[in-house]
DNA sequence: TATTGTTATACTCTATAACTATA
DNA sequence: TATAGTTATAGAGTATAACAATA
């Protein structure tokens, strides 16, 4: 329930976006200025290189990112976040920390530390005994980044799938 | 990340059935004996009543559970465990337990009973601001009903929806 | 007329296959 | 030969529409 509730307020943050959940994924990691290839992107997120495809057209007819020829590798494109992907990337930032916040408020300052420090310990055991691939590393820095997930056309939701 | 790998593990423990862990919550629903329709069912799970309609063809086709005739009602079809699909149930149920024994392994019991409390603490609070639906009320009597999830054919997972 | 259940159909999302260009 | 990216196609899963039976 309380991770239904999270999506649903996740999804609702960044329902303006093109791809939704998923597609706030692409655009923070383009912000974060590490993407030398859509193909590494793809991986990293657990999303068919063709998929990402179709996302990146959309994000760029927006003008939240671009695509940009790797002098290196002629046959790679670097993805970038615009200036403007880069504001809208703030915004939404803003808008997932209220979101967290309110589903926070029963508990105080202590015990948010508490359960976070709780989750965390789980989460590393988890990840240990049964490594759902690369996405989770990234989740060390950025918490969002990884725990966002996707809402089907139906009202369901998926989570971004591990590695493989 | 954590609840990615529980509706794994989740998923694992009820591969053998037909509708994954979807078709668990429709066979433990069956067993608690207070299904009077198909519809009924259908709307407190969250699925569509075409859906169901499969789903119950596929359970029953194993033998697991049987359509029987609402005296009260004709259109109307109650949905009950046979003897198999209650034995099949409680071995279900005996693994998704080991499942989250296994994820809440490094916490020791009284930190596994805070962890709960802060949880329901969080879903209560949660279910109040945004009901997600009658799904939820199940949980309260039984956790694991409510809490699995289903896995699309490309290794991503789904919850089962709210209302609506 | 409204509701339960079923079937047929359409739609959405994702993955597979084939292709071009580079390495 | 292998890889990055794109496009077209096929597949799974779900919902919509139409139907028969019953209320």
């Amino acid at each position: 329930m309380l991770f239904r509730t999270y999506a649903r307020a996740a999804e609702a943050a960044v329902a303006d976006l093109p791809g939704g959940p998923r597609g706030y994924q692409v655009l923070a990691a383009a912000a974060a200025g590490k993407v030398n290839s859509q193909l590494e992107l793809a991986r990293i997120l657990g999303i068919d290189r063709t998929v990402m495809t179709y996302l990146l057209d959309d994000l760029e007819q927006r003008g939240l990112i671009e695509r940009q020829p790797d002098p290196a590798d002629r046959r790679a494109r670097r993805v970038t976040a615009t200036e403007k992907g880069t504001e809208v990337l703030g915004a939404l930032d803003e808008r997932l920390r209220a979101a967290e916040a309110y589903l926070m408020a029963p508990l105080d300052e202590e015990a948010v530390a508490a359960f976070r420090a709780q989750v965390q310990i789980l989460a590393r055991h988890a990840n240990a005994a049964d490594p759902p691939g690369p996405a989770c590393a990234v989740a060390e820095q950025a918490p969002q980044f990884a725990a966002t997930v996707q809402r089907t056309a139906r009202g369901r939701y998926k989570l971004s799938r591990s590695s493989q």
